[in-house]
DNA sequence: GCCGTTTTCGGCCCGACTGTTTTCAGTCG
């Protein structure tokens, strides 16, 4: 996407602009690039339409940036950019991906070494001629050294569904202790992002020292990094790292909301504060040397005149101008979700788990579940046939009419019958449409050839939304976190057949997937299409993962009525195709 | 280079930490 392009300049100019030690040009270009990744438009239309006005009007760019990106769009290449990549040849991205190495030091690192990438820096630190430079040392050469190694083996980055469970688990043991009065994660994992660096963990106490003892001797401990007085961290066992801080009591507001973030977010929020003649840091609000908001989160934002913003969009994004007018979406929240219709029960494999998943479900409190198999073209996964849907079909009337019998007669639960279909490379559906039109719904997902080219993926999904037996495309991009990229295909498009033929969109609540991605949702709900959160469960306990989905879905902004298993079953019903 | 219910010029987010330094620049979150 062009917008990604023109923002990769931009940071990439950022940085060299730093090596020149140019004043404010680095935080302009910087803003600017971040303000055009998170753009829903696509720039060079903005451009057709409204002319150079048009780019003036989004936020960071103004006449001089506005120019560059004409530039680009009319020439592929911007002069200034040449100009500064001619000066410093160097990869600064993966330079700067050395933890401890910024702009200034990959200056100076090529200025007398020629050092450009990780390569050379290595071979360099190794031969130990880094500690002889000026404002270099020893430290900082093994510093480096550690910091390469550190980048070598990651993908460092973690699932939050990795996470999450432990976190929760720790929170749990450490508010046993009574010096413990409040306890919050903080940080990306509160904003529930869906990869994770480290994690932080705040707790509110009197008695520090104990609280950090506890912390350290936690099971499954394999470092303690460091441990202070006020602070320590230390690596579990799944090779993640885990901060503590403790605080007095009284802290405990304002540095939750400023150790949550995001980064971005906070600069905002600084800024307003400045502008009503105020500082916000980690130890309160400050009208000079008053201290006017500091316990809560929800004083501060007050004080700042602001509603409070879910952590899952402190992402400034848009988030604050809607706060300032008190007009912030009302996110979907977990126990609005009624059902789960993405959940397999490897019916063609011989196993009937049917009523075990119906069992965990009425657990959970949702009134449906539904079941949707995958479908024979899948062999590997036991895809199911026509014939076995419709004797998949009888099984599930019966257990229902048993547990309407366990309810006195009432309705009370429901198991519905979909399936995952297969939306093959020409676009149609491995069942034959008599068949999936006597299901209650019908998924569709792509299951194989996902290397195909932009316009053949995306007319294959357009063709399976426009089966009128399609209700819902399941994880619409085909990302695997960690894993494998998103398939190419034109998402503008697949939004406006999505809208035109009332096709739902999944997000997908598997910790691996998470697909929709946050700004897919935003712009799904932007343009008025429907989605639904599933677990896509192969397994009862894998129902739990219902949560991520919701997360997901906060992320990008959506409400009840942007998620069609947020309403009751009949309008669910009603709302699909049949 | 951007931006404006204090400004079309003069501002531009905050603090901790680290390593290299005798007072601070660079990096990070």
């Amino acid at each position: 996407m062009i917008n990604q392009e023109i923002a990769r300049i931009f940071q990439e100019m950022a940085e060299f602009l730093l090596m020149e030690e140019a004043a404010f040009k680095p935080q302009a270009y910087e803003k600017a690039a971040l303000s055009l990744e998170t753009l829903r438009e696509n720039i060079g239309e903005i451009y057709k339409k409204e002319g150079i006005e048009g780019l003036k009007n989004i936020p960071g760019v103004g006449q001089g940036i506005a120019e560059k990106i004409i530039e680009y769009l009319k020439t592929g290449k911007i002069k200034e950019h040449q100009r500064l990549k001619k000066k410093f040849p160097i990869k600064i991205e993966e330079l700067m991906a050395v933890e401890g190495i910024g702009p200034k030091m990959a200056r100076d690192l090529y200025e007398q070494l020629k050092i450009k990438d990780i390569k050379d820096l290595e071979k360099a630190a190794q031969a130990g001629k880094i500690r002889g430079l000026p404002r270099f040392g020893l430290k900082t050469e093994q510093n480096i050294l550690q910091g390469i190694k550190f980048f070598k083996k990651s993908g460092s980055r973690f699932l939050l569904g990795e996470i999450l469970p432990r976190v929760y688990e720790i929170i749990a043991e450490l508010k046993n202790l009574k010096e413990v009065k409040q306890i919050s994660e903080a940080g990306s994992v509160r904003r529930r992002q869906e990869t994770i660096g480290d994690v932080d963990i705040l707790i509110a106490s009197s008695d520090p020292e104990k609280v950090i003892d506890h912390f350290v001797s936690l099971s499954g401990v394999i470092k303690i990094w460091n441990k202070g007085r006020t602070k320590a961290s230390i690596r579990l066992s799944g090779e993640y790292d885990v901060d503590l801080r403790v605080l007095p009591e009284k802290q405990f507001g304002s540095a939750l909301q400023y150790f949550t973030g995001s980064k971005e977010h906070n600069i905002v929020l600084r800024k307003i504060a400045v502008k009503k003649g105020l500082k916000l840091s980690e130890y309160g609000l400050f009208r000079g040397e008053k201290r006017i908001a500091v316990e809560s989160e929800e004083e501060i934002y007050e004080k700042l005149g602001l509603e409070w913003i879910s952590p899952e969009i402190r992402e400034n994004t848009g988030e604050i101008e809607l706060a300032l007018k008190t007009k912030l979406p009302e996110l979907i929240e977990l126990k609005d979700i009624k059902g789960d219709c993405h959940c397999h029960s490897h019916w063609g494999a011989g196993k009937r788990i049917i009523s075990e998943l119906a069992e965990t479900a009425i657990k959970i409190g949702y009134e449906y579940i539904g079941i949707s198999d995958h479908t024979k073209f899948l062999r590997i996964e036991h895809g199911l046939d026509e014939k076995q849907l419709i004797q998949q079909k009888k099984e599930i009337e019966k257990i229902n009419s048993r547990l309407r019998q366990g309810f006195g007669g009432q309705a009370k639960f429901k198991i519905l019958q979909g399936c995952e279909a297969n939306i093959m490379a020409d676009g149609s559906i491995d069942i034959s449409d008599k068949v999936l039109a006597k299901l209650d719904y019908v998924i569709a997902g792509v299951h194989s050839q996902m290397k195909m080219t932009e316009s053949e993926m995306t007319e294959r999904i357009v063709k399976a939304m426009r089966n009128p037996n399609v209700d819902i495309i399941s994880h619409p991009t085909g990302r695997i976190l960690k894993q494998r990229d998103e398939y190419k295909i034109d998402f503008d498009r697949i939004l406006r057949v999505a809208k035109e033929t009332g096709t739902i969109l999944e997000i997908n609540a598997n910790p691996y997937r998470l697909d929709l991605n946050d700004k897919n949702i935003r712009q799904a709900k932007k343009i008025g299409v429907k989605m639904i959160i599933n677990s896509d469960a192969h397994q009862k306990e894998q129902l739990n993962f219902m949560p991520y989905g919701v997360f997901q879905a906060r992320r990008g902004w959506a409400e009840k009525k942007d998620v069609i298993n947020a309403w009751p079953l009949k309008e669910f019903l009603n709302f699909i195709k049949r």
